[in-house]
DNA sequence: TCTGGGGTCCTAGGACCC
DNA sequence: TCTGGGGTCCTAGGACCC
C-alpha cells in the first residue's frame, strides 16, 4: 500500500506557522512580482472563490474588504519547512517519494492492512507537531488512488483529513466522487473526450474498455485506467534523476528599455542556473536566450526573440555561460520595446567530470575550476552574490521582482530568526 | 497600472544507419 | 509493372503536473 501525503495550502500554512495570531484568518500568497495568487487557505476560499493564478489587481477590492493577509513568496521558507516535513516522513517508512514540495509518496507495504488507517494519523499528527504544518493522507494500492484519496479526504468535512481505500466499497465510492477533471493526471482536453465517451465520474471511466484508454489517451491513459482499476503501473521514484534541462525567467519588477539593465538581468539569472548545474555536477552544452515584451499589454509593442547557442565543449563555468550567453543577448534585442522578462536555459546537460572533447580539441585546462570553486565556497559562507561578475552589476532595484510583502526567512537567516517575548526585552 | 515559474512524459515524423 | 525490413536518434508540439 501506498500513501500520498499532501500539506494543506502548503505556502499559506508556512506562513502562519511563525504568525499564530493569523490561525484561522484568511490568508494567500502571491507569486512573484506579486502579480497572482498561487496559494490560499481555506478561510480565503471560503470568502471568495479565487481561481489559482487569479490576478491579484482583480479581486484586491475584495481581500482588502475582508482583511485577506496577503504575502510575497518566500521559496527559502517554504523549502526548509518542505525539508522538515520530509524528514518527518522518513521515520514511517525507508522509500519515500518527494514528489513535490508539499507532497510525497511512501510506501507502506510493511504495515498490515489493519494498522493503516492508525498509521495515517500518526504521520499525520506528527507532522502537525514537528512542523506546525497540517496534511491530508490517501492510503490505496496504487499511486493514483492513493492521490485521489487524499483529495477525497481533505474534502471530507467532518472527516479526520485520512481515507484508506482498503475495499471495493471504498474504491467505488471514491471513483463516484470524482468528476473526470478531478482525476490526478486528466487534465482540461481528457476530460472532454471523457465527458464526450459519456463517463460522469471516475468509476465510469474505469468502466470502458481499456483499448478506449489506450486509444484515445495513449499510454498514459492506459495506466491511469489501470491505476484506478486497482493495478499498479506507476513506481515509487525514490531517487531523482539529474535534471535534463535547468532554466530560470523571471519577469521584471518593472518594463525595460535600457539594454545594460537587461544585461544585468541576465547575467543575474545565467550565475543562478549555472550555480544549479554546478550543484548537481553537470555541464551544459546549449544555452538559450529568450527575450520578451509583456504580452498581456495592448498598448505595448510586441517583440519576443530566442536564440539557441551550442557550446564546444560543455561547462558549467559562470564566466564562460554568461559570456555566450550575452553575446545572444546582443544578437536577439531590439531597441524601443518595454521589455518584461529575460530567459536563460540550459540543455545537453552531461555529468561533469566525463566532458567528451571534439575529435581536434585540446582540453581547456580545467578551464577556470579553481576560480569558480573559490567563488561558490566564498558565497556558501558569505551569502548568496558576495563575489558576483562585473555584469551582473548594482542595480538589482531597478529590474528585480517586487516583492513587498514578503516575510522573514525564519529558519535558514540567522538575523531573520523569531523573536519570542516583548520588544523590549531584546 | 497591475497577469508566475519550473517541470515531466509521450508521440509523430524527419533524418539517418545497416 | 514491380522498389525491403529492421533499427536509432532527435525534435517539436501536446498534455499534464505542482
Amino acid at each position: 500500500m501506498i500513501a500520498l501525503i499532501d500539506c494543506n495550502s502548503f505556502y499559506a500554512s508556512c506562513e502562519q506557522v511563525f504568525r499564530p495570531e493569523l490561525k484561522n484568518k484568511p490568508v494567500v500568497v502571491l507569486s512573484n512580482n506579486d502579480g497572482c495568487i498561487i496559494a490560499a487557505n481555506k478561510e480565503a476560499k471560503a470568502l471568495v472563490h479565487i481561481p489559482m493564478f487569479e490576478p491579484v489587481f482583480k479581486i484586491k477590492n475584495i481581500l482588502d474588504a475582508n482583511k485577506v493577509t496577503c504575502f510575497s513568496s518566500n521559496y527559502t521558507l517554504y523549502s526548509d519547512m518542505s525539508r522538515r516535513v520530509m524528514d518527518t516522513l522518513q521515520q514511517f517508512s525507508p522509500l519515500v517519494e518527494e514528489y513535490s514540495i508539499d507532497e510525497s509518496f511512501v510506501d507502506l507495504s510493511h504495515y498490515d492492512s489493519s494498522e493503516l488507517r492508525q498509521i495515517g494519523l500518526e504521520i499525520k499528527s506528527t507532522i502537525l507537531r514537528h512542523t506546525g504544518i497540517p496534511v491530508g493522507v490517501g492510503i490505496a494500492k496504487t499511486k493514483v488512488l492513493a492521490k485521489m484519496a487524499n483529495k477525497f479526504a481533505k474534502k471530507m468535512t467532518c472527516g479526520t483529513a485520512v481515507y484508506v481505500v482498503d475495499s471495493e466499497e471504498r474504491r467505488q465510492s471514491l471513483l463516484r466522487s470524482a468528476k473526470p477533471k478531478d482525476i490526478w493526471g486528466i487534465g482540461k482536453k481528457h476530460a472532454l473526450r471523457l465527458e464526450k465517451a459519456g463517463c460522469k465520474n471516475a468509476l465510469d471511466f474505469t468502466n470502458l474498455e481499456v483499448a478506449w484508454a489506450r486509444k484515445e489517451m495513449t499510454v498514459i491513459g492506459e495506466r491511469l485506467w489501470r491505476e484506478l482499476n486497482n493495478s499498479p503501473c506507476l513506481d515509487l521514484k525514490t531517487q531523482t534523476d539529474p535534471k535534463k534541462g535547468i532554466g530560470t525567467a523571471k519577469s521584471f519588477g518593472y518594463k525595460l528599455e535600457d539594454f545594460g539593465l537587461i544585461e544585468e538581468a541576465c547575467s543575474y539569472y545565467v550565475a543562478e542556473v549555472a550555480d544549479l548545474l554546478r550543484q548537481q555536477k553537470s555541464a551544459a552544452s546549449q544555452i538559450e536566450v529568450f527575450l520578451t515584451t509583456n504580452y498581456h499589454s495592448e498598448f505595448d509593442n510586441q517583440y519576443h526573440n530566442k536564440i539557441i547557442l551550442s557550446l564546444d565543449q560543455p561547462t558549467n563555468s559562470t564566466i564562460t555561460l554568461t559570456q555566450i550567453a550575452l553575446k545572444g543577448l546582443r544578437r536577439i534585442y531590439r531597441p524601443g520595446y518595454r521589455y518584461k522578462k529575460v530567459g536563460v536555459n540550459l540543455f545537453h546537460l552531461v555529468p561533469d567530470g566525463t566532458i567528451q572533447l571534439g575529435l581536434f580539441e585540446q582540453s581547456k585546462k580545467s578551464e577556470d575550476k579553481g576560480l569558480t570553486k573559490t567563488i561558490d565556497l566564498l558565497n556558501s559562507k558569505f551569502g548568496k552574490n558576495k563575489i558576483k561578475l562585473a555584469t551582473v552589476g548594482n542595480r538589482e532595484k531597478q529590474w528585480a521582482l517586487i516583492k513587498e510583502h514578503r516575510s522573514p526567512r525564519y529558519t535558514t537567516q540567522w538575523e531573520e530568526l523569531l523573536t519570542v517575548g516583548k520588544p523590549n526585552d531584546k
